[in-house]
DNA sequence: TACAGAAATGACAACGTTGTCAACAGGAGT
DNA sequence: ACTCCTGTTGACAACGTTGTCATTTCTGTA
């Protein structure tokens, strides 16, 4: 069972090519009869665009790549389902690309892969979204991008973007602990080269001056935007003398490794200590008390950053603008006001 | 700056397209000497042949579509880096395609998608893996696929498959527990549209039957694969007079589920209550106490699905033959004997 | 030295689509 | 009746690649 093209439709419904192609196209000038014609012999034979015949034909493919090095399956599936979402309402493939942030050959293989599969764009979460290199390699290429990154405002730096406010939501975190009565809040870092974790580290920092808590670098500890870290952080954080009534962790994962040690250590979470996260995954509702974080809206964060994209394919780009977003404080279980000291 | 194409080669490598093209290609028949040139030239022009050319020439693209209506992030994600790991080394495209597997036009839709893009072959995650009716309205289109579905032995229906053997898997969780001497064992279903669900509960069922455990219904709770079902199931466990010591929930999320339920019933896992999940998702390391489990490595299994389209695309479908799966305990701290009875 | 056979190379068509341009019909305006 | 326009349609080339087949060049042997 052969798969039908535009000549067989075109035989079928005594046209030419040309225009079956205009009506498969939507283009105008086709008489009433003649589009119905068409569309009639176009449903008998069940014919589908060769969408490989159609990308020789223009300059790319109507296929987009998303590309990413990111541990936190949640996050990169909301991104994915964001996308596809609107790749589907226009007609366009998504091929995702995983890859290491820190490979020297980065920029060559992204312009390779584009190339090679004549992509009509890229979109770049973090933190590849934040390599500069990286954008003026693809740049130089011609590759139209778009990021996802965090930053307070529209950096205006020329490459479109959606901008996530993580510093805001990162104050509003820091001062509902400071809110609550604490004093003495620890904070775990993030990944280094995610532009993320500054700024999270920004709105911490902020919210204590804001509140008249001095910066205590003992309650500060660097680390990965991993379960792990958290759980070695939070130990850290317990071995101090004077230790902290609450932490801050700069993802859920971080979070919930604080949780885990903080059980192993007999701690009465959120009385002994409240812990808050980031990013509202699925692991700070199914922890135990449930974790209170800021919820970020991955998806529609992704929908707009794939309709950027599109639109500047297309040449409309001043139809669709650079947007922010701004994570909003969850309150849940795990914060509380700290045991009155003794 | 143009895209180089064949033809740029050729001429400055002073030889034919077809030239270039046997290069291109690791075909034999070419000088060594003009191998040479020829590569110079393409490595100096940057060249990259294109893939919609290629495909349109060819009877179908080099890419395939991965097809899953999943839930769980982290299954996904392996699932895509295990197939994406050996599209990269045969040179082939991967497009994701989650759907819903309850659509009633979901064969016409894959169809249409597989037709659309030229798409080579699909991977089965599952519940799509396990749609009889798909199955054959893909073949009689004749779509190449693979699936990857849960059986204990290959079916031998014709349909190539990875198959991952949980009836196995939940026996030895069930053997676990029954051999730290529970008797009274809780087990809660995952979804029904999934092959694997009844498999799970057929190993707990083998293993109570051969250590002497009579089932009792009351015992056992329909669900589905979600952590909010855990909760449930195991809130209703909790009310029966003659509790569960143990309770194995048929993912890691419905265990993390039973646990925080657990937790909020002021219970200490695992002195209190034993809990086992399966799939060695991260959650279970994630839990505190870790959750004893059943890893099933899920990357290896969709490396071995890739191999088997890819063979089966490339007509070689005898170097690779269907392969079972079987996944294996894993004992963490969620599970100790039962307190005594008093 | 000539010649068969093998190896290397090239010319050309074809894959399915769409952009360009020409052709044609029918109606309005002179 | 004639021109001019507008709306509709079609012929043809081109996109970049590879399969087919013909041609050229080389190799070893008679």
């Amino acid at each position: 069972m052969r798969i039908a093209t535009i000549k067989d439709v075109a035989r079928r419904a005594q046209v030419s090519l040309k225009t079956v192609s205009r009506v498969v196209n939507d283009e105008p000038s086709v008489r009433q009869e003649t589009r119905a014609r068409v569309l009639k012999a176009i449903e008998e034979l069940r014919y589908r665009p060769n969408a490989s015949a159609r990308s020789l034909r223009g300059a790319t493919a109507h296929t987009i790549a998303l590309v990413y090095d990111n541990p936190n399956p949640h996050y990169i599936i909301s991104v994915q389902h964001g996308v596809l979402a609107i790749c589907g309402e226009a007609g366009f493939g998504l091929q995702i690309h995983p890859c290491n942030s820190k490979s020297p050959t980065l920029a060559d293989d992204l312009t390779a892969l584009a190339q090679r599969w004549r992509l009509a764009g890229l979109v770049l979460a973090p933190p590849m979204s934040e390599n500069t290199e990286l954008l003026r390699a693809l740049t130089a290429n011609a590759i139209p991008l778009v990021r996802i990154i965090s930053a307070a405002s529209d950096p205006g730096d020329g490459y479109p973007c959606v901008y996530v406010d993580d510093r805001d939501a990162a104050y509003a975190i820091t001062e509902h602990l400071a809110q609550l009565g604490h004093t003495r809040i620890g904070f775990l870092w993030g990944g280094k080269q995610h532009r993320s974790s500054p700024e999270r580290f920004k709105g911490y920092e902020d919210a204590l001056r804001d509140y008249g808590i001095g910066i205590d670098k003992k309650l500060i500890v660097a680390g990965d935007y991993s379960f792990d870290d958290g759980f070695r952080g939070a130990r850290r954080l317990f071995r101090l003398k004077d230790r902290p009534s609450a932490i801050f962790g700069s993802n859920d994962e971080i979070a919930a490794g604080v949780l885990a040690a903080a059980r192993a250590a007999g701690m009465n979470v959120p009385y002994d200590l409240s812990i808050a996260g980031f990013e509202d995954s699925p692991i700070s509702r199914q922890s135990w008390p449930a974790l209170t974080t800021a919820r970020q809206d991955t998806e529609a964060i992704a929908n707009h950053a794939a309709r950027l994209l599109i639109a500047q394919i297309r040449g409309n780009a001043d139809a669709v603008g650079n947007e922010g977003f701004r994570p909003e404080l969850v309150v849940r279980g795990s914060t509380a006001p700290p045991r009155p000291r003794n």
